[in-house]
DNA sequence: CGTCGGGTTGATAACTTTCAAATTTCGTGG
DNA sequence: CCACGAAATTTGAAAGTTATCAACCCGACG
């Protein structure tokens, strides 16, 4: 595979114009290939000296647990994404990174991403508003779970990931395959798997979306849209920014 | 006032080694200082071509609306702290800055903040370093929305922002000025300001805080600590990570 | 087959909001 | 320095949302 084909060298183009140096750069950074298991975590918080990855397909989940044994969901990644770079920038792990389903990504270690960065500078750049990006959706996922209600929020949370999965090409506005368990939802929303399951019925009896079997369907749009007040905007590609 | 001595280049050096160079670079960032009063958005949602700021003194809040009118508060920023780095990388502004109390900043124009990450580009290293400290706040902060109780997360708050404001130089382990009213925090917890109210007085009645006149007074930090699950790692600084 | 991890549903409990009203604080003009 | 009005804090009672507990069902899989 090279830079100009991975969805990450696409995604990084989107806002700095990658000269070769850069796209070959980019490309060592795929070399070496890896496979994780589903449910094994690969990253572990606390760690030192983690690597980060890049995720080439499958699903998988940020989260942290806390004392009471609870655990928080953060973010899904999904093929394209960059995973652990403040596992990276801080020297230890601050969260843990769990494959949903089977995973294949490139391990980008440490040092390899910080002489990247000093070799070829503007990746720097392109990698803060990439982070930006991924920012941007956590800060919409934390406004969600402070003033949304149960309802509004998951029907945001399968918009939003139906909307990331179009952009790399996994989905459609009529749905998408969806790996998730209602626990890993329930995680994600901070509610109760079995509110989630309720939550999940309403929608579906008021025919606005359907998720069983692994399969979302959005049967209603546009009042899907409204009922989440989803604004997508948080996640549009510009064009590049810095020439 | 030189880059030796504002608190962001102090924050950035601990990240990169900063050089001569890199310095005067950061030094020009403040050439241009202008004062906000309280109450009026510094920046608001949807506005393009959007400066960034360098808070020097004051507190601000970035936070979202909702379409029921309600807000949601993502993080507040003290002296020191980088303000509306995404609304530059985005070109648009995706949240509101609203100053708390009065605040002094140097803006940023979008184009020196480009250019100096062209000139000198380790600076753009630092700055995503610096922007990856921020989001690591934003994911504790959705952590606590999601899985911790009224009680904790405002207890968690309330030693963030203590930890926070020591490291700047304003706030001891017993105790700061806050400038907050509970309406505030409530939109910062994702409560009502009601419930805050009775969450302090059952904080001030186990003797944890006292929260009263604009001030702080920490009475048993480590019973707080522990009620709060609260750990500190995401904020400590490290040793320069690039030489 | 039997087990096990989801998913589903009902009943009850816990937490938080909302509404309403009283009280205090604070800035400002007299 | 005091009076006044606006804003913030405080408290109680009732309503609403979500969690918890407890079953039961189902399909995958060894």
């Amino acid at each position: 595979m090279t830079a100009l084909h991975s969805p990450f060298a696409r995604k990084l183009g989107a806002f700095v114009a990658l000269s070769g140096a850069e796209m070959s750069a980019l490309d060592r950074l795929h070399s070496r290939r890896k496979v994780f298991p589903a449910g094994r975590d690969m990253v572990h918080e606390g760690q030192i000296n983690q690597s980060a990855y890049i995720l080439a397909s499958g699903w998988v989940c940020s989260y942290k647990i806390l004392s009471g044994g609870t655990r928080q969901i953060v973010d899904f990644q999904i093929p394209g994404d960059f995973l652990g770079l403040r596992s990276v920038l801080f020297r230890t792990a601050d969260h843990n990174i769990e494959p949903v389903i089977k995973v294949e990504a490139s391990e980008v270690l440490a040092n390899d991403l910080l002489e990247t960065f000093s070799n070829t500078p503007r990746l720097a750049t392109a990698v803060l508003w990439a982070a930006s990006r991924d920012e941007a959706m956590v800060v919409e996922h934390l406004v969600g779970i402070g003033r949304r209600d149960a309802k509004e929020r998951t029907a945001h949370l399968l918009l939003e990931l139906g909307a990331r999965l179009k952009l790399v090409g996994l989905g459609s506005t009529s749905g998408y395959g969806c790996p998730l368990s209602q626990y890993l939802l329930a995680d994600a929303l901070g509610l109760s798997a079995v509110h989630v399951n309720r939550v999940l019925r309403e929608l579906r009896d008021d025919g606005l979306v359907t998720f069983q079997h692994g399969q979302v369907e959005i049967h209603d749009l546009n009042a899907l849209v409204q009922l989440a007040d989803f604004d997508k905007t948080y996640l549009d590609h510009d064009g590049p920014l810095l020439k």
